[in-house]
RNA sequence: CGCGGAGUGGAGCAGCUCGGUAGCUCGUCGGGCUCAUAACCCGAAGGUCGUAGGUUCAAAUCCUGCCUCCGCAACCA
């Protein structure tokens, strides 16, 4: 059967450094959509991708002393090594370094251009002419430059600008007369009353302050920014053509269905983007999904010092479709979501192991048990039959409405109603009082062919979610997944079929063990990273100075009076120090190395002739030195047998 | 007042749009059963729904103030 054709598109991800797993969700949660949209008849084109451009990127690939290109080709590669682990059916991976694509983008700036949408304007801001960079004004310290301090100057720079409010009526509209746009609908006011109603501003869709983009080719000094590049990649990549030749995949599937992205790039996907479209001329996509947030670490959980969870290192410790079922269960379909270890655990046994897993061994074994593994069929019908099978066969359109809806976590817990009605129904109906009684044989013969029906039904629905396990499931029950039509009929499976071998699909995880493990692996993984990192970071060469350059840093010993942490701050703490003749206040970012306590009474040495400046509204005079003994660990410089106020010479 | 989210039995959540018996999973306790991965099934205890007010016949649900926690941004001299 087929429903018509479905593209999903996730976020492409910034290829800036490795996903963590909170990245890692999305692509869990489109692939499940995908492959149940699959199962339900639907024709899927599936688009992920990385976004490899940017001053960002740039500057790191510097750092590191290689090309852009290959930095990003570096990135990417780890990308869609964690979306091949997690078992994610994308059709397309999008790479915006693509040559084709940047092609394509191009044709559309300057379709865009010519149609008058996008002009070439003024960027007005403050400017640091040593830093190079612009700024506003809301981000001038006192008026000065935030990142050196220096005073800035009103300056402007050519760059190209979309015209925004042009369309803004028309998005307006569209918003309000297709309420299914913008998901959740919670989002939709947040998007309208504050971005739409007080006017759009036009666009600044080029820079000139780095390189590492798409040029614009008829005026290359600009570089495409993020805007036009990024987002075009739903439909350079299935191939549109701003000149009409449009590729295959393109003509078939735009309009996208939806755009599973993050809650927090909304704006650019239901303001910025169906703009971009309008300008096109092209279809809008019918769904934006903003989902939550995946949450990671509350003290509680990640004690195991590795802050920072990664996809391939918990499928190393829990198993793929633990971890699938876990993001796609647990995370509510508005709210964010937590994850821990503890966590992780719990839901594995209780649903997984316990619900799932135990239900299908105790099945398949029972048939071997009773029957030698060969089932018959219903022969004997009951009443109480009748429940689970209706259950079961009502299932599939409970898990397909809540689908629909995108309630992901809803529709997996409509599969465990499922196979908690099928532990029931044991219970009830007492195979093992059956077994005993050799006039009692047809009546088990038809107990246990409604739990096999039962199971073959679960799995399949289970399949989009956890495709390994159902294929698992499967191979035991010795069958074929069949498609969607295979659901609606209760009695598929043949007189006389052989089930396959019982084997556990979960195993029960005992929680204080697990724990163990989990810290013990985190501590392997720190121990196995720290010989990389003995060897100190590499010292830049400077050039040789004269005495009396050095002259011009004056170094004095000064006594910590008082230190505090900042408040909302992660890195600074506040000093109160005495330099004997007078005293002053000082910030430091050393709040991830030092507690206030270790360091009241002691004697630093600082930089006291610091032009002061402005951190987190607080005047900082000075700065206190420390030495960097590698990536992650540093040292302030203690003078406590010299007498504050000593100038050091 | 930088932006945003959240506070519901021990834990994690639903319910709040459209006010009217507070629901689910886990955990705990008691019972049942033994096919199965100490699993499965039944039952029970446990909640002034953050707090102070307001609207109302009636508020977890609407309005206002406050408190607390969290994410983003910023900060790293």
């Amino acid at each position: 059967m087929n429903k018509g054709k479905y593209f999903i598109t996730t976020a492409i991800a910034y290829t800036s450094g490795k996903p963590h797993i909170g990245n890692t969700y999305e692509i869990v949660l489109a692939d499940a959509i995908a492959r149940f949209k699959r199962l339900n008849g639907y024709d899927v084109l599936f688009q992920t991708g990385t976004d490899e451009h940017g001053q960002k990127i740039q500057l790191k690939a510097e750092e590191k002393g290689i090309t852009p290109q290959a930095f990003v080709d570096d990135i990417a590669g780890q990308v869609r090594k964690i979306w091949d682990t997690m078992n994610t059916s994308y059709d397309i991976f999008a790479r915006t370094s693509d040559p084709h694509h940047k092609e394509v983008v191009q044709k559309i700036f300057k379709k865009l251009y010519e149609k008058g949408d996008i002009y070439k304007g003024k960027y007005e801001g403050w400017y640091c002419t040593p830093c190079e960079s612009f700024f506003t004004d809301s981000q001038l310290v006192d008026g000065k430059c935030p990142d050196c301090g220096r005073p800035v100057t009103r300056a402007s720079e050519e760059a190209y600008f979309f015209k925004m409010s042009k369309y803004a009526d028309r998005l307006m509209k569209h918003i309000e007369e297709n309420p299914q746009f913008i998901q959740p609908e919670a989002r939709k006011n947040e998007m309208v009353n504050n971005f739409l109603k007080p006017g759009l501003q036009d666009l600044c869709v080029s820079r000139t302050s780095f390189t590492w983009g798409v040029p614009v080719d008829f005026d290359p000094k600009h570089v495409i920014y993020v805007w036009i590049d990024a987002l075009s990649n739903y439909i350079t990549f299935p191939g549109f053509d701003p000149d009409g030749n449009h590729g295959e995949l393109y003509s078939k599937y735009w309009p996208a269905n939806v755009h599973l992205i993050g809650k927090d790039i909304l704006r650019f996907h239901t303001i910025y983007w169906p703009i971009i479209l309008m300008a096109l001329d092209l279809p809008l996509p019918k769904q934006v999904f903003g989902h939550p947030w995946l949450l990671v670490g509350d003290g509680k959980m990640s004690k195991s010092k590795g802050n920072v969870l990664y996809a391939d290192d918990l499928v190393d410790l829990y198993g793929l479709d633990a971890i699938r079922y876990y993001l796609l269960h647990d995370i509510p379909f508005a709210a964010d979501g937590v994850m821990t270890h503890e966590l992780i655990i719990e839901r594995t046994n209780a649903d997984l192991a316990n619900i799932l897993g135990n239900l299908v061994n105790r099945t398949i074994t029972m048939t071997h048990k009773y029957f030698g593994g060969k089932i018959g069929v219903l022969s004997e019908k009951e009443a109480i039959d009748d429940e689970l099978i209706q259950l079961a066969l009502e299932t599939p359109k409970k898990v397909e409405a809540k689908m629909d809806e995108l309630k992901v976590a809803d529709a997996i817990s409509e599969i465990f109603t499922l196979l908690r009605r099928a532990n029931k129904y044991i219970d009830e109906t007492t195979p093992w009082v059956l077994g005993k009684d050799e006039s009692k044989k047809a009546r088990l013969d038809t107990v246990l062919y409604n739990l096999l029906e039962t199971i073959r039904i679960a799995a399949t629905l289970l399949f989009p979610f956890m495709p390994t396990t159902a294929e698992k499931i499967f191979s035991q029950l010795n069958l074929k997944m069949g498609e969607w039509e295979s659901l609606e009929q209760f009695g598929l499976i043949p007189e006389g079929h052989e089930v396959g071998t019982a084997e556990i699909l979960f195993a029960r995880l005992d929680a204080a063990k697990k724990l163990e493990e989990v810290e013990g692996f985190y501590k392997a993984r720190q121990e196995a990273e720290a010989p990389k990192k003995a060897p100190m970071p590499e010292v830049p060469e400077v050039p040789e100075i004269v005495i009396d350059d050095f002259a011009k840093v004056q170094l004095r010993v000064a006594k910590v009076v008082n230190c505090e942490n900042v408040p909302k701050s992660k890195k600074l703490l506040r000093f109160d120090l005495d330099l004997g003749d007078h005293k002053r206040q000082v910030l430091s970012g050393i709040a991830k190395y030092y507690k206030p306590e270790d360091l009241i009474g002691h004697n630093v040495v600082i930089v006291a002739n610091l032009k002061p400046i402005k951190m987190m509204g607080l005047e900082s005079c000075g700065m206190i030195l420390s030495a960097k003994c590698g990536e992650d660990d540093l040292r302030v410089m203690f003078a406590d047998h010299a007498e504050p106020g000593a100038v050091l010479a």
